[in-house]
DNA sequence: ATGCAAAACGAAAACGGTTTCGTGTTAATA
DNA sequence: TATTAACACGAAACCGTTTTCGTTTTGCAT
């Protein structure tokens, strides 16, 4: 076993100083010539590399950056982590990932772990538990010691931070007005409660459209489940007992499901009834048939994300102003609508 | 801003000495019930939180464990990082999840850059890229420094290691068997080139399951794939241009695409064409007819992984001896399959 | 030979902890 | 009263770097 070698076995071996050495291999001019190629040859052959811990202890800075999200066995997280380590990556970051599990505490626990050290900052997407709750001092702690905050889709205005998040209530309106459009009458939603920053977005946006184009927002035609999870039994009874021309789900879970209960009892989709997700996911692509989905762009999601917070890790001064992009959502069109 | 705290700012508030309030802070027997009292109440005031990287240089052990895999956005790599988290985390550890993208080069970036301190071991599964090279000289590398590795899913012989799989020969075989029992006669393959080690197990438990059962193996109905990627124009090509009875894929897209295919071609499933697939993920689920799976239980994997790796990170003899652990695969039957 | 500036290098502090070992104080014992 | 053990604490080394600030050496002009 070979272990690591150090500046202080170079120094040893070649009878100079640790600090000659670390001059010599970043090519400092306060060294001859001679010394820099012996330490570098030297270097070069026994393969060191310096310490990762040690030049952070010393910098203050550790070049990793923590991502805080409430599942990632979701296709949108999934490709908001691609698209964050991607570009963390190209710029000499690494990521360290750790799950809420949509609850508070796991959320609190998690922060304070990476808080003492361990990353130089956080890109988040607060659990439900949290949302629900409205505490974040957790949040506030972190912001307060300096350490910066990107907060991305589920998001919070009681904290001071930079923001990503898609227009949520653009990407609802686009999709109701869609289907109006197209003739639809009875558009029923389902989404969940509004705690969750995007559903009460969503529903917003669903609203809307419907108003504009003078249809009556009938609140029985709205179905709100307590959480993202899957609910088949409600979502059965919700679809059965009235007749609808159209579903708009705020993900593609719900909305593949929808369409499997309305195919069962009969009904053709598109030609019956339409339905729009939201996440374009392998799901939406490969239903049958394909879904409509509102997509969310979850890696150009990351990609933002990280570099508005390495960006602000990387500034010197400390400016108090923070951001919040709103990425536009895009309608993508597939068989469960007529087109 | 209010700045970290560190035991220098106590002792001199307190004007004590650094050691005795870093062994206060411990509870020690040496320092009197006064000043621990004293210390630790004080401590608690601000908060204080000992300096991870100040900890891990001491320590030599950074608590992270290095997760390196070729991509993020497949239900299966998902599912194993969820179990690698959950049961890192329940030990203490976190997770640093760095994506190769089956790229050979980024994986040696990638391990190269968490070598040098960064993580205490790692957990891998190797590009496709790598498999298709066969150097592993990186893994090496990283094996002689004493750094422990965990291979899991696409592994290697030539690196001894502890490492994790599924019996992929066992799980194809299973699905095979229960095609051929159904009286499927004419059952394609869809999977890749040998070189993914995955890959090549599957083929030979089809292979075996149907000579067992006294069918010969032909060959024009094994389509093997450059890669994972979908293709849709060679699978379409090969599904069109014979007649099947049943279709055994590699994962759970390929055959969620077989059998929409198959339904444009006027086939009904499972009535004329049955189909399974491996991973059980959300499109298996709800897939129209749903599919039948062979299960691979990722966040097993990914548990059983973590313990495997922290396990030797902990033990204190540096034992040279490697286990492999082989789990189980299931069938999940669904509606693709008569049943 | 002398003086001096430039060149080349080393000592030491710093980052924030842990830990070993030494030392001063107190109290108990002879 | 002298001796000693227990107690409470501090100094310093150490982990592996970087960096400032001397100090020594060299070469050159005088």
């Amino acid at each position: 076993m070979k272990t690591k070698i150090t500046l202080k076995d170079i120094a040893r071996e070649l009878e100079v100083s640790i600090s000659t050495v670390s001059k010599a291999l970043k090519n400092s001019e306060e060294i001859s010539r001679d010394t820099k190629e012996k330490v570098q040859a030297f270097a070069r052959l026994y393969n060191y590399k310096p310490n990762n811990i040690a030049i952070s202890l010393k910098n203050k800075r550790t070049k990793n950056i923590g991502v805080v999200i409430p599942d990632i066995v979701h296709h949108f997280f999934t490709t908001v982590i691609r698209g964050i380590e991607k570009y963390a990556n190209a710029r000499g970051y690494n990521v360290i990932v750790c799950l809420s599990e949509e609850s508070f505490d796991k959320e609190v626990i998690n922060m304070e772990m990476l808080a003492n050290g361990s990353i130089d900052g956080f890109i988040m997407s607060l659990s439900s538990e949290t949302q629900q709750k409205g505490d974040y001092n957790h949040l506030k702690e972190v912001t307060e010691q300096g350490i910066p905050v990107v907060l991305f889709d589920r998001i919070t205005n009681e904290i001071e931070c930079d923001k990503v998040i898609i227009d949520d209530e653009l990407g609802a309106y686009i999709a109701t007005k869609k289907l109006v459009e197209q003739g639809r009458k009875k558009i029923a939603l389902i989404t969940t409660d509004d705690y969750l920053s995007v559903s009460k977005s969503r529903t917003m946006g669903y609203k809307k459209a419907l108003m504009e184009t003078g249809i009556e927002v009938d609140e029985s035609r709205i179905l709100k489940l307590p959480t993202m999870e899957m609910d088949e039994a409600s979502i059965k009874d919700f679809l059965e007992n009235q007749k609808l021309d159209a579903v708009l789900c705020v993900n593609e879970i719900f909305a593949v499901y929808s369409m499997r209960l309305a195919q069962k009892n009969g009904l053709r989709i598109p030609e019956d009834v339409s339905v729009i997700g939201f996440t374009d996911g392998v799901l939406s692509k490969y239903a049958n048939p394909s879904l409509t989905v509102v997509a969310q762009h979850g890696e150009k999601m990351g990609e933002v994300s990280a570099q508005m917070l390495i960006d602000k890790v990387e500034s010197e001064e400390d400016e108090e102003t923070y951001q919040t992009k709103i990425l536009e959502p895009t309608l993508v069109i597939r068989d469960s609508i007529v087109h």
